[in-house]
RNA sequence: GCUCAGAUAGCUCAGUAGGUAGAGCAGGGGACUGAAAAUCCCCGUGUCCCUGGUUCGAUUCCGGGUCUGAGCA
């Protein structure tokens, strides 16, 4: 059975989605959405999510399934994203993996265990009170107690990242480390990152974020919040829609907001590469200016 | 035109009681197993505006100049 898997990521704003919609064009495929915040509904100018024509057009899965209300994890994604990926494959069809978050790529790639550690909410907060009072050192400290591998590869003042595996120690799983998973032996993975000049990303992620808030991102945020979901929400801090909830409650004005909206996608986009850069078995297809769609979907079918 | 204030990193500024300087932001690099567009770590040499003077030594003190801002005319 033919089970090859076509994966299009890249650093936010170099031009995934029309990548990955002309070559599902090209060959017949189907697109699974690999992106943390386009995931959700009611979120779609700020997570510049594909135009309506491509939707129409192709095959899109894992596009708005979620409420912004509910939290989005790891586990749930690679549940969601294989399933929609072998029934694809069970068509006869090819999938095309679709985005930038790094995490939910190696839910994908990898052969990853998520053990059976409930959703506690109350211990989570318990946890997080804990650490206010305390100190993040005190629950890194703490951490060494129960388990010292964990704690010395986590550093002492990233306390989410305490709290989850003292949670993961609790529930008597422990917290693995990401380079320890096998690759995922049921696909053949045809793994691509677009890139360019670091210059022109950056102009393309600022005139990006102009066109967003001409589209309507303020309306689409005072939406949200009208509907009444907490800016608590991780979904609502997804970039785009944190700045702008900052300029709603008047700590700034909308020029500023624009201009944080540019800096974290900046930001954003260098964590992406950094992530990215770890696997070393992508191909990266170096997009050049001037170069047409047809072109780059021609060098990923022939490399 | 006069008076006053300023001129230091890409930007905003601190500082050196005279021994060639450091923060924030920007920028760069990195980590990552159930919040990941999250969270966290590392990286600071630049004619200290120019030019004379004093001094062993001036970015720092003094004189002159240039530019910028405010006030007065």
């Amino acid at each position: 059975m033919n089970n090859v898997v076509y994966i299009i990521s890249g650093p936010t704003a170099s031009g995934k989605s029309l990548i990955a919609y002309y070559l599902a064009k090209r060959i017949d495929g189907e697109i699974v959405n690999c992106d943390s915040i386009q995931l959700y509904k009611y979120m779609d100018i700020g997570s510049a999510k594909p135009s309506e024509k491509a939707m129409s057009e192709v095959k899109h899965h894992l596009y708005s399934i979620e409420d912004p209300s509910q939290n989005m994890t790891v586990a749930e994604y690679r549940k969601l994203a294989i399933g929609t990926i072998n029934e694809i494959l069970s068509r006869g069809k090819t999938p095309i993996v679709c985005g930038g978050t790094g995490l939910y790529l190696n839910a994908i790639l990898y052969d990853m265990d998520f053990g059976a550690v409930p959703d506690d909410e109350e211990r989570r907060q318990e946890l997080e009170h804990l650490a206010e009072e305390r100190g993040s050192f005190y629950m890194h400290e703490y951490l060494q107690g129960l388990d010292p591998e964990a704690a010395a590869r986590i550093h002492p003042n990233n306390t989410r990242k305490i709290i989850r595996a003292i949670e993961a120690y609790e529930y008597g799983k422990g917290i693995k480390n990401l380079s320890d998973c096998p690759l995922n032996p049921d696909y053949d993975f045809r793994f691509f990152a677009l890139t360019m000049e670091r210059e022109w990303l950056y102009d393309r992620i600022n005139r990006r974020a102009s066109r967003l808030i001409s589209e309507g991102l303020v309306d689409e945020v005072s939406g949200l919040l009208e509907m009444g979901y907490s800016p608590d929400l991780p979904s609502m801090k997804g970039i785009g829609y944190k700045e702008i909830i900052g300029f709603l409650r008047g700590e700034y004005d909308l020029f500023d907001a624009k201009e944080l909206i540019m800096r974290n996608t900046r930001h954003y986009a260098k964590r992406q590469y950094t992530w990215l850069k770890r696997y070393d078995f992508v191909k990266w297809i170096e997009i050049t200016k001037g170069e047409t769609v047809g072109g780059v979907v021609d060098r990923i079918l022939n490399s």
